[in-house]
DNA sequence: TTAAAACTGCAACATTATTGCACTTTTTGC
DNA sequence: GCAAAAAGTGCAATAATGTTGCAGTTTTAA
């Protein structure tokens, strides 16, 4: 079944981080694996509904996941943290993240890496790089 | 005197840019002329202490400023609105930001443009790309 | 099996931004 | 310059999002 598989794979990948497997963990990261995209904690909850843990409880999991790097924070124009999986990005380098002006949704441009920004003034250490587009999708293009 | 020199260039871009010249709008601008890099309301107020309009207005300005192309938001991970003016900012590309994990101070890095993404998939329409570089700033590392 | 460690939920609170509306300032057309 | 219109402003109330403290529960580990 599907749905099991997904399970396993949630608690395998905690597993594998360090975490417990706790109910509250493993809905989370199912959710983070099936959408693939950054989500807002009002997002998630849209999405697991019922079995949706309280919003506390999500943003501590979550400052967990990012502390042990399984999830990154995504800074978008929509005033609230938003959270993905970190396993379709580089070591230094998320994939980009594109946003619709008119409608509003936000895309993940997986694949499509830019260089790394070159030439820093001295004693500046980059450990991270994240861009983020915004313009017109598909549908409202 | 360099004052009324800086007040004068506000005003200019002002009515450049189609503004009317009030107080509140010349203040602001000033200051955003003065920082060099984004800032948020808060910020801004700390800054212009006194002189610092209300902060349901200084939202407003910052919202008409940001639909005449004066004024970029940039999201960082305050959060907050941060706003910086685009006068060095391509025309889809604002220069990157740079901002340290450990004291949270935000650099701008002017001057160092990456290259526009390319292979976007077929109706997605470019209109604006920001980077976010997270690391070590010289003081800290 | 049980004690320790980790996690969770609820209520209260904090921070940041927005809305409505009355009042003021600035611009515009004479 | 002057009056009317247009644009901008401040205050109070409210909304949206995230955080803290703490008691109780679940999970892990010995
Ligand atoms: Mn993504
Ligand atoms: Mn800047
Ligand atoms: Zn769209
Ligand atoms: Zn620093």
């Amino acid at each position: 079944m599907v749905n099991n598989d997904l399970k396993a794979k949630a608690e395998k990948i905690l597993k594998t981080a360090g975490f417990n497997s706790t109910k509250a963990q493993i809905f989370i990261l199912q959710e983070l694996l099936k959408a693939g995209k950054p989500l807002s904690r009002e997002e998630l909850a849209a999405r697991l509904g019922e079995k949706c843990p309280d919003k506390v409880t999500v943003y501590r999991i979550m400052e967990r996941f990012c502390a042990g790097n399984l999830v990154h924070k995504v800074y978008l124009s929509n005033r609230a943290w938003n959270y993905e999986l970190a396993h379709h990005c580089d070591e230094k380098q998320c994939h980009p993240h594109f946003t619709c002006n008119n409608c509003g949704e936000t895309f993940c441009l997986t694949g499509l890496f830019l260089p790394m920004v070159k030439g820093l003034k001295k004693g500046f250490v980059v450990q991270r790089q994240q861009v983020r587009i915004e313009g017109l999708c598909p549908a409202c293009s």
